[in-house]
DNA sequence: ACCTGCGCACCAT
DNA sequence: ATGGTGCGCAGGT
């Protein structure tokens, strides 16, 4: 249900203000929205909550405060993490979009969102749809060691899943609120938003009233860009504003832009290749790998602001080579995949990840290393590091550990799980209580979640209905949990 | 007053 | 070493 051209204005916002080195708050986000956009803070936060159940947006607390992230660019950090994953769940993956991917809360989505805008979802790969079910638990956290980072993608599952993996890595952990539910956790997630909005707007400050229409006129400005993936930092959101026409693209864009770095990636491939079939002939060249084919995509450019990563050309790549667009050699060099290959010969994570694959997988393995022996200058990073699938059931599934909602652990310090309960704490400036104010997207029960970006940030996700807020944190001993008071310490120190 | 850019420190990997 | 994050400050509008 998230307005497209929210989402794209609120995920161009966090992209923009990520790129000023500014954090991506409620407050920034919510100013910036009016701002650039005319929209009613109100609305935007009720859509920013949209995201958020929809994996679109993740919500953080990173050093005491917190932020939202784009899903999509969270992902990278995982990768790893996510690419183990992705044995599992992973094909999607490759759909950056994640369009299949539904992300927990889904149900909602599925009524009205399109699919595009699933597509949206960030993360292209897809959660370890184990659990699903896990989602059950809706808040539970799970202490994610490999990382999902893909998270969001939620597609398949839930996010949850897949959130908290990438904020495992931090130790952290998520919660997250299945669909389903909402219970009490949930609040706390909303009342964390409050806080952080506090100050912000809520209210009546964007008088400027949602109409989402009115906004349209600018929604044609903002329009834009296709969202999700490419966005990144330095790519100025405004440009791609202008760009586009609102309302239309609003719908598709997300995907888009993968879709399109998908093109360009494969049209370099290809250029990269003959060039290097035509040296290769005469030197002994080899194809091209990754980073060439990075550097030929920087030179070609594609959209404004989009950024290349290695990361996110390496997913993209990925994808492409399940599609079977393209293909990667023994050595890990890329090239075009010949026409009968098809998804024949998809990378080896992928492989893995595909259940359906994966006895091809394992012979793929071998050459997998074989490649990452010669791409060593990447590093393994992203790369799929193989293993762990193991991990990666874990994650999601389990539950278990305890945390759950509570974050029980915060390892680190920063790391916090933003409950309700959190919610009093001392927040940051920001936190303010905020009275029941227009969101009453609580109605929703959003659900949050907040992950854990890079060690210190969780995720979790909760449902809260906005009562909560009320509640603050007080109440509920049962949703705090030691945790909360670190968190609140924490809050303070900042 | 507000927005933007960015140096820098911090932290995780 | 690399890369993400965001504080705090300077400069522009």
């Amino acid at each position: 249900m998230s307005e497209p051209k929210y989402r794209e204005w609120i995920l161009e916002t966090i992209d923009s203000l990520r790129s000023r080195k500014a954090r991506p708050d409620l407050e920034r986000i919510c100013r910036m929205v009016r701002r650039r956009h005319g929209s009613d803070p109100d609305k935007t936060r009720a859509e920013l909550e949209k995201l958020i159940q929809e994996q679109t947006v993740l919500k953080v607390s990173y050093k005491g405060s917190i932020s939202y992230r784009n899903a999509a660019k969270v992902q990278r950090k995982c990768r790893k993490r996510t690419e183990q994953a992705g044995e599992h769940g992973k094909h999607a993956s490759c759909n950056n979009n994640g369009d299949s991917a539904l992300s927990l809360t889904d149900q909602e989505e599925c009524e009205d969102k399109e699919p595009e805008e699933r597509g949206a979802s960030p993360c292209p790969d897809p959660l370890p749809q184990t659990s699903p079910s896990t989602l059950e638990n809706e808040e539970q956290i799970l202490p994610l060691p490999s990382g999902n980072s893909f998270v969001s993608c939620g597609a398949t599952g839930h996010s949850a899943g897949s959130v908290k993996a990438s904020a495992s890595r931090d130790k952290s952990v998520v919660a997250e609120a299945g669909a389903s539910g909402s219970s009490a956790h949930c609040d706390a997630a909303s009342s964390a938003n409050r806080r952080a909005e506090g100050d912000v707007t809520l209210g009546h400050e964007g008088s400027d009233d949602d109409g989402d229409e009115k906004e349209e006129k600018t929604c044609s400005s903002a329009s834009s860009p296709p969202p999700r993936n490419k966005p990144l930092a330095s790519a100025k959101p405004k440009l791609k504003v202008g760009a586009k026409g609102s309302g239309a693209r609003c719908s598709d864009s997300p995907d888009e832009s993968s879709a399109d770095l998908g093109d360009r990636l494969v049209a370099a491939v290809r250029s990269l290749y003959e060039r290097h079939r035509g040296s290769a002939a005469t030197r002994g060249h080899a194809p091209p790998g990754l980073k060439e084919i990075l550097g030929y995509l920087s030179t070609q450019r594609g959209m404004p602001g989009e950024k290349l990563t290695r990361n996110r050309v390496k997913v993209v790549l990925e994808r492409e080579i399940e599609r079977g667009r393209l293909r990667r050699t023994r050595l890990g060099h890329i090239t075009p995949a010949a026409r009968g290959m098809g998804a024949a010969k998809p990378s080896a994570r992928l492989l893995k990840s595909a259940l359906q694959d994966r006895h091809l997988a394992k012979m793929e393995e071998v050459k997998e290393e074989e490649r990452m022996e010669v791409e060593s200058d990447e590093h393994g990073t992203e790369e799929n590091t193989v293993g762990s699938a193991e991990d990666v059931p874990n994650t999601i599934t389990d539950g278990g550990p305890a945390g759950v909602k509570t974050c029980t652990d915060l390892t680190s310090p920063d790391t916090e799980v933003q409950n309700d309960n959190g919610t009093d704490s001392p927040r940051t400036s920001e936190g303010k209580s905020q009275s029941s104010s227009s969101l009453e997207t609580s109605n929703q029960s959003s659900l949050q979640q907040e992950v854990d970006v890079g060690g210190s940030e969780e995720q979790t996700m909760s449902v809260e209905p906005e009562d909560a807020v009320a509640e603050k944190n007080a109440d509920a001993p049962d949703q705090l949990h030691p945790g909360i008071e670190v968190m609140c310490k924490v809050y303070r120190r900042f």
